[in-house]
DNA sequence: GATGAATGAGACTTCATTCAT
DNA sequence: TATGAATGAAGTCTCATTCAT
């Protein structure tokens, strides 16, 4: 009994440290590729910046390529769950709020992962083979097209694939490049109206 | 004065000979940066696609680097002078027509490198701090704004520099990601028509 | 009292606990390098195998080769005991009979540690200098050298050094051999008379 | 013209550094592994040893396995065509003096790779799967076979392939065992003559 | 004692760059 | 000037061993 009672909090911990040292890892890792890029990011630097020995990141992560992949995968999934949901809450506004919830989500997504968005275009298409991010943005395109499907009525477009293209990659572009080389805009109130003004302009049917 | 004589062709063919070298190296650098990218695109690997030994690589160029820099610095050059003479032609035309005309020029000059832009795009960062690409891309945009200056009586908008930066960045990245990832619709007339009317609508005054 | 009462059985439960642990890694140890050889014989994948953790393993041996050594110390004193315990009995026989009891012995001391014996022909050079092995190969000469001696008079050989060199490692060695290259003919009755006959008839005088 | 009859002499000479290079490598890893073993021939310590930078070596060997290989190639090479000559010219010679040829050409082969051999034994099973090593010593039993079959009158022994590998091996082993523990033995005169005995008193019809 | 997370020396290999020929 | 052999810093990753819990 008293074994039992004392393994389990020591197991836990451990369990807790372990999680801490790949948290480190990771964190360190977005940190470099953030300031330096891909280049400067070497096992040897992210273990330093994490506080953790060479050989704890290869505890945990087969390779230096699938620490990217990780953080890859945590901001995009990020991403993706604040747009899918804002989507589904979008179904019966009309079309101008839609676009401006849907633009909004994306801003404020955007705006939990600053810079590394940048790093992660890059890297991308050698990890993985084109890799998750076209998927995932592929997906947001299908699901923007069904939304846009739902309010046919009030579309001037007629190629809703077309459009959900153009609109997706515009704004998501957009976005990213202002929060990079135009913080100011990405901050103003007035870049989200002129993203909802570029995009409602070209999908409604004027006056 | 013999010596004179002999030694200008003789250096003019040296020149000639180098120059070839030159374009040896670098159409072998765009050649295997776009089939395998940056990380294949090793010096030793550059030298053996263009023929030349890997000490006459430095023999006109002082790094890896300036090979890439270099190669970008052409095909902005071009992107942007193609660009540039279009602006200058458009000046006395409407607005849409302008933005058409702008928009298919753009689409043209991309058309004449296709695969490399990804590639530039992911190695301009690394290059030369934020790089060249970003000064021609601030300067297209300001020439834009001048240009929807001009045309400010048939205009929507109010802040120029806010249009100018969405409509170049906008087009500028959906042409490059319908060329990579959407090769089909890049193809299609009607792209170029949902890019003018994308832009045309965010700008004009509807009606 | 009470105390060292209690306290007995509790070590010997402890200690047999630590035998027990002993005995797993040796098992797995002896397992992995038959299978794997050597390289893949990490500390970690010998505790894994063992079902014991890493720390336990250094709790018992001072390092990976002294697992290793214990492996082959144990073996090789198997092998001799066997050898040494028939030799005794074979005192009063007559050579070509004595000859065959012995290397009977040897088939049959290896028939019990198949495999492992490759590896750890291998692994002995770099485990203590020469090793163990060597000097249990030349006591065996030794031993056998004793035992010609008391035959001396059935024997053509005159140096007997020379002969029970000749004798106990032609004989070893062919046994090692066909048992990892010609399995078939390990087995066969014939590889026993063969093997008798290679020695006897170098040692008999002919007739 | 002038320029050929140059350039000739200088790739020449690029060729022979090169070359000197590899044999420089080759040289320092035999030298190591005949000293320290597998373990200790680290590329660092080939390349400090062969008076070469790390990368020279990389030049010239894929990995550090192929220069072992390259080695073991040699290596056996050589041994088996100095047999296989020995073969060819004992065809007509009676069986007795045949085989002391061919003990007398493996003695002799094996004085030229002195301790090599055994660091061979231990490393080719790594390299290529039980590798060419076990290919030559089946041919080389094949062979002997063969001889053995245009002597079949002078033979006691009916099984000629179990006498062709019991001869090959247990000669092949005493030989790379004397040499390695008992040089003193492997250099005197009457180790060939014991050889002889043993495996001529082995095959031959007695008397 | 047992556990397993953490350590870090050191192995192999690559590749931009230099330099003797 | 052209060549390509040589260089060596630096990168990724492994694994025997230690130590806090």
């Amino acid at each position: 009994m008293t074994k039992k009672l004392k393994k389990a909090p020591i197991r836990k911990a451990k369990q807790e440290r372990a999680q801490a040292t790949i948290e480190a890892v990771l964190e360190a890792a977005a940190q470099i590729l953030t300031v330096e890029g891909y280049e400067g990011a070497t096992t040897n630097r992210i273990a330093e910046a994490a506080g953790v020995s060479i050989g704890s990141i290869y505890q945990y992560f087969p390779n230096k390529e699938s620490i990217v992949a990780e953080l890859i995968e945590r901001t995009l999934g990020q991403v993706m769950s604040v747009f899918v949901e804002r989507l589904a809450q979008v179904g019966n506004l009309a079309l101008k709020e839609g676009v401006r919830q849907l633009i909004r989500a994306m801003i404020e997504a955007h705006r939990k992962h600053p810079s590394l968005q940048r790093v992660y275009d890059e890297q991308i298409p050698k990890i993985g083979k084109l890799g998750r991010l076209r998927e995932l943005q592929n997906q947001a395109v299908e699901m923007v097209q069904l939304y846009f499907a739902s309010r046919r009525n009030e579309l001037r477009v007629k190629n809703l694939e077309i459009a959900a293209f153009i609109g997706v990659h515009s704004v998501e572009f957009l976005i990213k490049e202002a929060l990079s080389e135009r913080p100011e805009l990405f901050e103003s109130p007035a870049f989200e109206d002129e993203l909802v003004a570029l995009i409602h302009r070209y999908l409604a049917a004027s006056g």
